[in-house]
RNA sequence: GCCCCCAUGGUCUAGUGGUUAUGACGCUCGCCUUUCACGCGAGAGAUCGCGGGUUCGAGCCCCGCUGGGGGUACCA
């Protein structure tokens, strides 16, 4: 077992430390949640600040649920997210001739034995014998692997989270560690998969924090150090129940769906649970590569907070060059020819899903779902200071920001009106809604002969 | 039931015995302004889950409770 204190003081603390084995190991039961992309943003983070390795590994030992669909949905939404592994990744079904190495051997120091007591046998056992005695089932010849728990004594997880978390044997039941046909179950096969790979630290979600004292255990049988471990907080949703599919945006293909950028959801991923004295939110991945300790993670669950996310999003938008943005632009519509119209609406979007309602009239014509937006600016006036306005732009001799700006100017003088009553009417007439990008923007953006042609229309 | 973890404004956090309890998102108001947004400025919002201790002094240490979460599979 782990010496005492191994995982507690000063010199657990990540960063430049000697080379780190971290290992992200997701079980391939669909889409990539964002527990789960945290737990690989940590442990990329670990390695790439340390000048370590990042093991992919898939825990496929349950085949009913690993199908090859699931696996690449992982793969991809890693590869999307920039998350990227150095060594896998390992399928832990093909590992299974290890696996039966290590159990016989197991067996044969009488470090694990078979039996048929199912887990009724389990709870009748404990019914009789009071909640202080773990099961200890007696050796067949036949039946399940388990492991011998000793009953005396504890294990004790040294967490670089939440310090130690002492587990007593008597509260351990012998734990199946292979299926009565030989094959590995979890809590074997993590550890001994953890163990030949060299892992040295082992980030995943608290809800392996009750299952570590048995694989400890099975280190303990394999005579081998464990790596040191931490546990991360689980993530909830709005309601403050756990994260799930029925709580909007939960796996990392929704969020890109739903238009945000990897850069973006890196970092408010890593700032969910973690956060160092520095006041900082906006956090390069660099940065965060430089920063991120593992000891900091705080120890209480945390809600994600889309509202947050978008308002990040919105920051790492317009941080970006124009030919970058639009490139994400196109490549999210499947547009072309976008350059023009994302110059004018950058500042006004969040998301990239966000551009086309904003500036989609632009190309496919006005929009005529808003009913209200008509209602309130195209009335009679409204259509007569459109009347005004298109006599005025269809004099213009030259058709840029400019002329737009100063013909339009002239109305509003000549005409006197508030700036709203002239320039919503035009919106509408050439948008269909009230919310567009500028407007002197968009009319030189649009070009003469189309703005003309919506305003004239529309008047 | 049993085992384990957690608890600072609505949300994410700083805080490690002595601070007017930090910052960010969100919210409200103002400025800017052609709507929205961006940007800038200001403001509201926390009896630090509750109750006991220890201490001259507790968000920070101890105990109990409550609440939430996880585990308890021949799932991962």
């Amino acid at each position: 077992m782990a010496s005492r204190g191994s995982g507690c003081g000063p010199e657990a603390r990540t960063g430049i430390m000697s080379p780190m084995r971290v290992r992200f190991a997701p079980s391939p039961t669909g889409a990539l949640h964002i527990g789960g992309a945290r737990a690989a943003l940590y442990n990329w983070l670990m390695a790439r600040g340390s000048g370590g390795t990042m093991v992919l590994r898939i825990e496929d030992t349950d085949r009913e649920r690993s199908t090859p669909e699931n696996v690449e949905q992982i793969l991809d939404a890693l590869r999307w997210l920039q998350i990227d592994w150095d060594e896998g990744p390992i399928s832990q079904v093909e590992r299974s001739g290890r696996h039966e190495e290590v159990l016989q051997q197991l067996l044969d120091a009488g470090h694990a034995y078979r039996s048929t007591a199912t887990g009724d046998d389990v709870k009748a056992y404990k019914a009789e014998h009071g909640a202080d005695k773990g099961f200890r089932g007696t050796p067949e010849a036949e039946g399940a692997v388990r492991l011998r728990v000793p009953d005396e004594g504890a294990t004790v997880v040294h967490d670089l989270v939440r310090g130690d978390t002492t587990f007593q044997h008597v509260h351990l039941d012998d734990p199946v560690i292979a299926r009565a046909d030989g094959t590995a179950l979890y809590n074997f096969a993590v550890a001994v998969d953890d163990a030949d790979a060299g892992i040295t630290h082992v980030v995943r979600g608290e809800d392996h924090l009750s299952n570590t004292p048995k694989q400890l255990l099975v280190y303990v049988a394999m005579g081998v150090e464990p790596p040191q471990f931490a546990h991360l907080p689980l993530l909830h949703g709005p309601d403050g129940k756990k994260l799930s599919k029925r709580h909007g945006a939960a796996s990392v293909q929704e969020l890109r769906d739903a238009g945000y950028l990897p850069a973006a959801i890196r970092n408010y991923i890593a700032l969910l649970g973690w956060g160092d004295t520095d006041d900082e939110t906006l956090i390069s991945t660099d940065e965060l590569v430089r920063r991120f300790d593992v000891s900091r993670v705080s120890k209480n669950p945390a809600q994600f907070d889309e509202k947050k996310l978008r308002w990040m999003n919105g920051r790492y938008l317009r941080g970006l060059s124009l030919d970058e943005l639009t490139a994400e632009l196109e490549a999210f519509t499947g547009r072309t020819g976008l350059r023009e119209a994302v110059a004018i609406s950058r500042e006004k979007i969040q998301t990239l899903a966000d551009f086309w309602p904003l500036a989609g009239f632009i190309f496919d014509g006005p929009t005529d779902g808003d009913e209200k937006a008509r209602a309130k600016w195209l009335t009679e006036e409204g259509r007569a200071t459109l009347g005004a306005a298109h006599d005025a732009l269809a004099a213009l001799p030259a058709w840029d920001h400019p002329s737009i700006e100063a013909a339009l100017q002239e109305v509003l003088e000549a005409r006197e009106l508030k700036p709203g009553a002239l320039f919503q009417p035009i919106r509408v007439a050439l948008a269909g809604t009230a919310v567009s990008p500028g407007i002197f923007e968009t009319l030189t953006v649009l070009g003469r002969e189309p703005s003309l042609e919506r305003i004239a229309a529309a008047r």
